[in-house]
DNA sequence: ACGGTCACAGTGGGATACCAAAAAGTTGAT
DNA sequence: ATCAACTTTTTGGTATCCCACTGTGACCGT
């Protein structure tokens, strides 16, 4: 599902969705921040209703804590968290790869190959943002040869906090090859190798997040 | 018959999603049937806030489906629904038989063994609400002592669907006898028995659900 | 200084009334 | 019968008002 430009009619709620979550993904927002319904409303003049609801949005993303009658916070994750999401991803993006080395027709593994040249090609240019655009496909042609809506929809859920955790993986040579290893192995159904290498290839992300983490202490 | 003691202070909007989901996984409001704001809020005699919370809610456990400027109704689930929620559910029940049985401490399989004696004493006198209470009991203390919280946070989401989906497992002695074998394999941290039996436990629920849906004719 | 109490401001939850825009439903012309 | 135009229904959103509860800090007694 692509930007989809202009959309005359985009809902208020769904515009304020999304600027907040870009604020706390970017960090503009930071963790433990209070985010004040009356306050937002002024600042995107709207009223406090589309607030209300990016809110809740938002904390069904994981990403913000409300309790009743106070003010919503922006979530403050520790290493626990970290590591949680962390585990729970392995299991999940585990699940993506084998259904789809299962499911896949030849027209499926022809766009994940080209999602992998492009994204390969973006990285020895040093190109980051092609090289994370090319990424995102490979995992959204993965999701979707899954063929298993729910998944998809967990997924999606979990994007927003793996966004805001992880950023974009730094050394973008070696992600590409991660991804020609585990395309390789979908295209042979080869399950068994899967299930042995997008754990590692997950890991190999996640040393930086905890790092980042320790650099503010927490 | 309301047993909960007057909690003077429930939000409105968690009184409203209760009903309604209630009113969804008891089938008094069948699937496809709408759910118009206005109507609801006259019927709980409360506004349209409530109301348009408690459906944002269950739009988010997945029960209901909403397209922007019309009408909630309630999801209609057809056959690959089903196939598809069942495969989820498996890895994320694996997850976590596996991960309780790697934390686990004594306590905590004192816990799952009471509630395991419970649940097999109430299937034996017949008892369905006892042996289903504590069946849920027996779940819960796992995802307890697999000790990470987003997974829980995912199970509770996925559970109304489940308890819409699946309804109550008839035969209790089976289920029981599942949930002592998997007891066992979790106080000797046997991750691979576990790995095996859970996808099968499951597995002997599924068929019901299918049947059902079969019958209403998908 | 210190710890607890209490009053008050801040904030979300909810009610009410109203309007605009889009979808759903109805009617009528062909 | 079909399709276009019209009407109705319904949600999304704005604007206000009020209440209950939370958080905070001043005050008080020790």
């Amino acid at each position: 599902m692509a930007a989809a430009v202009g959309t005359s009619s985009e809902l208020e709620s769904v515009r304020v969705t999304r600027i907040l979550r870009d604020d706390i993904v970017l960090g503009r927002r930071a963790p433990g921040s209070r985010l004040v319904e009356r306050d937002i409303a002024a600042e995107l003049s709207v009223s406090r209703l589309p607030v209300r609801e990016a809110i809740r949005t938002l904390v069904s993303e994981g990403v913000v804590v409300a309790r009743p009658r106070t003010w919503a916070v922006v979530r403050e994750f520790t290493r626990r968290d970290i590591q949680d999401f962390a585990e729970v991803r392995e299991a999940l993006e585990t699940l993506i790869f084998i259904f789809a080395a299962e499911r896949h027709d030849e027209i499926g593994i022809g766009r994940m190959r080209r999602a992998y040249e492009r994204e390969l090609e973006a990285a020895r240019a040093d190109d980051t943002e092609g090289a994370r655009k090319a990424a995102a496909e490979f995992h959204e042609v993965a999701v979707e040869l899954a063929s298993n809506e729910m998944l998809g929809e967990l997924i999606a859920v979990f994007l927003t906090r793996l966004r805001w955790l992880f950023g974009q993986h730094e050394n973008l040579l070696a992600m590409a090859d991660e991804h020609r290893i585990i395309l390789e192995a979908m295209a042979a159904r080869d399950t068994e190798t899967l299930r042995r290498i997008v754990p590692a290839h997950l890991a190999s992300g996640q040393t930086a997040a905890e790092q980042r983490l320790a650099l503010r202490g927490s």
